[in-house]
DNA sequence: ATCCCGAGGG
DNA sequence: CCCTCTGGAT
């Protein structure tokens, strides 16, 4: 069996990583919603610095989630081609200004449960934006970086990202949830990999359970 | 070849 | 749980 997590030792993890990353903070640095929300849809297989760069030029052209329901289909499919899965994004984004016309009256609704329902909207996107762009998290962003961590860490034993995301918000009180997955994912960039993690630099080593089990360098 | 702050469907 | 969708950087 695996031991359960030990919260006392989660929450000493999580307070060494803050300490550390004092500036982590959402890579996708947009405080309209609506910018916020686009970004991170786009943000799927792809870089955040290309998002960043995408993205400058597409809030000029589309301002509101009217521009987007309205939008030609080919001609955001090029303007947003060079984040990957230019198609379904496309699509999602039409639908989704569509769908935000129709049920939400052009703004940016404020639940998982409306935003996970939007075209391309899923449990990660959604819970970035409630997060960051409202300070309303009702979970943490489980990302693949989070998700490789919970493992390495032993905070999980799940790989679907919604058991994950249960187990950590069980871990961690909810006004840590926003930081938390901020933190997480900076470690997860600069310091534990995928596939090697650069172990003597973590700062959180000994309170690791991998130590003795993997190598690195 | 492998990875990038995923979502939706089988 | 699996698979597919896609381009760019390293």
């Amino acid at each position: 069996m695996a031991a359960k997590p030990d919260r006392k030792t989660a929450l000493r993890v999580l307070g060494t990583l803050e300490e550390t990353y004092p500036d982590a903070h959402c890579a996708l640095n947009y405080s309209n919603p609506l910018e916020l929300l686009v970004a991170t849809i786009l943000s799927a297989q792809c870089t955040d610095v290309r998002v960043n760069q995408v993205t400058e030029g597409l809030f000029r052209r589309y301002p509101d989630a009217a521009a987007y329901a309205g939008a030609d289909l080919s001609a955001l499919e090029e303007e947003i081609r060079s984040t990957g899965f230019f198609r379904n994004k496309a699509r999602n984004l039409v639908a989704c200004g569509a769908a935000l016309l129709e049920r939400h009256g052009g703004e940016i609704p404020r639940t998982l449960e409306a935003l996970t329902a939007l075209p391309g909207v899923g449990r990660k996107t959604a819970n970035v934006v409630l997060g960051n762009a409202f300070g309303l998290a009702e979970g943490l962003v489980v990302d693949t970086h989070v998700k490789r961590i919970a493992g390495r860490l032993g905070w999980t034993r799940h790989s679907d990202p919604e058991r994950i995301e249960r187990d950590l918000c069980a871990l961690f009180p909810r006004e840590k949830w926003t930081q938390a997955s901020h933190v997480l994912i900076f470690h997860g960039r600069q310091i534990c990999k995928a596939p090697t993690p650069l172990c003597t630099l973590c700062p959180v080593l000994s309170d690791c359970p991998r130590i003795g089990v993997t190598r690195s360098r």
